[in-house]
DNA sequence: CGGGATCCCATATGATACTG
DNA sequence: CAGTATCATATGGGATCCCG
């Protein structure tokens, strides 16, 4: 697997280093509720309450900070449909669904060794 | 891809509740240099100053601080050399390499999309 | 309903200096 | 060398209240 960065700004022992712009999608990943988002998203698009209510203990604030930054990153798709009550759908983009996979892997993996873990 | 949460406390709506144990292992990666430094080791052991100097950033005490999170989870062996100067290895368990996979597959995956990312 | 505005706290992260 | 101790700061996260 290739550990180094394609930017080819570092050599293979660097793994990447810090400034390397992989690391900002990394960091993008690297919080608590992006991750469970993105797989909450992942079987069809939610409403802002439903994602909130899937995702159990967000609060709005945080989860609209959340799916801003999805957003910006591309993953996310923002559809407002004006009506009384507003009704505001998210959806993962392609490049979503694509993140959605290795992701999915990732918690698959957990899933299936929770108890290998802290053992 | 199955979303639900192993233990079977959720449903499939609920992706996972806040307090499935997987968000522990998850939680455990989100953050800033657990996924670098398992990237780092998964081609061999490596001291802590290497590791220090291939991360490029990290303090001492954050290192420390991400070394011992991924040792308690069992991803990380630490063998210590008696020797002066001191000599001390991190390594990959089974079950890092294990995690190393599907993180490494995270991560190609970022370095193929990079140019779609925030475009 | 879908947030924005605030206030506040916990924690992550960092820089630096020091020690077994 | 491999950390620990300390101090300082940034950011994330959460609770609440309010508004179009």
């Amino acid at each position: 697997m290739a550990l180094s960065c394609p930017t080819g700004q570092h050599d293979k022992h660097d793994v990447y280093a810090a400034q390397c712009p992989c690391r900002g999608v990394l960091d993008l990943l690297a919080n608590k509720w992006t991750a469970l988002a993105i797989g909450a998203l992942e079987e069809g698009p939610l409403r802002f309450g439903e994602l909130q209510r899937q995702l159990e203990g967000v609060s709005p604030k945080v989860l609209t900070q959340t799916l801003r930054r999805l957003e910006e990153a591309g993953f996310v798709d923002r559809t407002i449909y004006p009506a009384v009550p507003l009704h505001v759908e998210y959806n993962l983009t392609e490049l979503g669904h694509g993140v959605a996979e290795p992701l999915g892997a990732l918690r698959s993996w957990v899933e299936r060794n929770l108890d290998r873990i802290n053992a």
